[in-house]
DNA sequence: GCCATAACTGACATCAATGTCAATAAAAAA
DNA sequence: TTTTTTATTGACATTGATGTCAGTTATGGC
């Protein structure tokens, strides 16, 4: 006689937001440390300790978790680039300050990496939040330098694409650039403050 | 009786040089079209109508050929570099001749998003080639400043450093983030040139 | 012309990634 | 408690990318 041997196995069992979450701060850690490549649903599974049927079950697809890999880490960037409005709009920060928040933001959990691998995949419409924050910092700036010549607005705009550009390149190849140069690991930040102080229009301080 | 209908199959047969050159010809349009996923044996291998054994016969291995790429469009980028410091040590080009240099290298053949890949597939060593040319891009500006300060020397280096991080920022983002705040397609190329202006030492003109 | 070299191919084998499906177990609802 | 819902799993199937191998054909050197 057969004996049933069905010891019942333990599961735990969470949340779906929960579960999503868990799910989507792995592949965040796998992408920053393997590239785009290393996102795979039997890497997250085992990393977080699950079967990718699971991973399936929750994000519907492969696709599926990419794209919330991708949506979270854009709604970082953004609500890093909110917070550099916040602080612009309150304190009497150096352009150093604003200097800082941006390429922390595009700096802080690989964000600038992130936003890199969304263009050469091809589906911008990842990036459509940004847009409402990156318009925000310009509002922000402009506010900040009080009344200033109409004819100077488009110079806030070129100081905020600048400043973009220059962070994104930063958060990709800052550090094997600067090496190239011998320079430090704050030279870019530096130089782009530097240079922004130089070229902002000046106006009657609050 | 069984005919041998044994028909001759005609190939072609090019030079291993070719061959390879062909190769990477077409894993660049692949890379730039669809992204670094689609750059695999069997579409390159389709492309120029050859089988994907042909290729590993000639570069190895799937890495192989991805390194070929890879140096190919390094060398791209170093050339593009060192004609940008040819023609500074000719003309008397303005700052934007030298920043239009600086973002067609970049641009060029999608170099910049070449390099964002190698970034961020980890295997640095392949930007080699380009220490010497961004060094070159240094010393090729400082002697068309003529005897300048050696205190400004570092000047140099920081102008280096903003309009490299500015092209290759540009090159990966800058038309979508261009879109953002309605600009048009040379404002990066027009702000960096207005900056560098502005920062350049300013010297004694041969 | 003849032969050695190597460019080239087709037919496999392998592995990883994705996805389907039915069954099971945990939690909520009744 | 009983029922329903659903998070979770294991056992498949499928597809694509990579690689191996033996054999075939083109080309240069003799």
């Amino acid at each position: 006689m057969s004996i049933k041997n069905t010891s019942p196995v333990r599961r735990r069992r969470r949340a779906p937001e929960e579960a999503r979450r868990e799910a989507v701060a792995s592949a965040r850690v796998l992408l920053l440390e393997g590239g785009p490549t290393a996102v795979t649903l039997a890497a997250v599974a085992q990393d977080i300790g699950v079967t990718h049927t699971n991973l399936i079950h929750h994000f519907g697809s492969a696709a599926g978790l990419q794209s919330a890999l991708m949506g979270s880490m854009v709604e970082d960037l953004t609500r890093a680039l909110d917070r550099a409005v916040a602080r612009l709009r309150t304190d009497e920060g150096a352009p150093m300050e604003l200097v800082n928040a941006v390429f922390d933001a595009f700096d802080a959990g690989g964000a600038g990496k992130l936003a890199a691998w969304i263009v050469m995949s091809g589906d911008l419409s990842h990036l459509d939040p940004v847009r409402a924050a990156v318009r925000g910092l310009v509002e922000a700036i402009q506010e900040k330098l009080g009344d200033i010549d109409p004819a100077d607005a488009p110079q806030v705009r070129d100081a905020v694409l600048f400043i973009a550009l220059s962070a994104f390149g930063d958060a990709l190849i800052g550090p094997p650039l600067r090496g190239m140069l011998d320079q430090d690991a704050d030279a870019g930040r530096r130089v782009v403050a530097g240079l922004l102080a130089q070229s902002l229009p000046r106006a009657a301080k609050g």
